[in-house]
DNA sequence: CAGGATCCAAAAGGATACTG
DNA sequence: CAGTATCCTTTTGGATCCTG
């Protein structure tokens, strides 16, 4: 199973919080955010645990981390990359799906990924 | 985050085996397949893991079992839904992701799911 | 053939406190 | 501000054996 593309996509992007992170982070005009604000936009999201996804997803290049040194104390702001945004569809196809097939959210409905509000409203 | 469709979709379909099993299950002619072939088709699983997760997928109205009693011992047959078919294409989509992206096999490449063979080859 | 039952190990994740 | 460190609970999954 180990050579499995399907198998070993899902060990990175199959986490809890993961998606919710990357939804976050494309979210209005896919500026860079900062940790803290991370942290607040998604309820419930312990720093340990959006520290050790925002790592694996660096690692992957799905996100990038730019770090501003000058300010004291220093602040890190990330953003996503070229192949982030390219995964944000595939997540957004998984919304439809889920909104035809398993769920009735109006919420969801009438909003884009994008702007959803449905990641961050409720614990 | 409990409302939220995306992660409540997660946590359906991002579990440990469940979009192989869906390969599987889907693979060639997308014919009715029993509980041991498909313990055979997907190397390393354990019955209870496959039970475990047939399971889940029946109750998301993912797949299907019929049950034929005539025989005995009884047999079972999964099959895929029209939502399970449907979401075959986002699993694709996830691959053709991948292989952009993150990885380089040139098996997968040169296949679709529908044929793939990485999801039973190695363990 | 199609699982269920049991036991166990490992991993994941949450709570909380702390630091440069 | 941006995390670490520590501790602990829960979940997950693997191994093995058993049964109608």
């Amino acid at each position: 199973m180990k050579d499995c593309t399907i198998y070993k996509t899902m060990d990175i992007i199959g986490k809890r919080w993961t998606l919710c992170i990357l939804l976050e982070l494309y979210k209005g005009d896919n500026n860079e955010k900062q940790f803290n604000e991370l942290k607040g936009m998604i309820k419930g999201i312990t720093p340990k645990m959006l520290s050790t996804r925002l790592k694996e997803l660096e690692e992957q290049g799905i996100i990038r981390k730019r770090v501003d040194s000058t300010a004291l104390p220093a602040r890190s702001f990330y953003s996503m990359t070229e192949s982030g945004i390219d995964f944000i569809r595939i997540i957004q196809d998984i919304k439809k799906w889920a909104l035809t097939w398993q769920f009735d959210n109006p919420k969801c409905k009438m909003s884009e990924c994008k702007y959803c509000t449905n990641t961050v409203t409720s614990k």
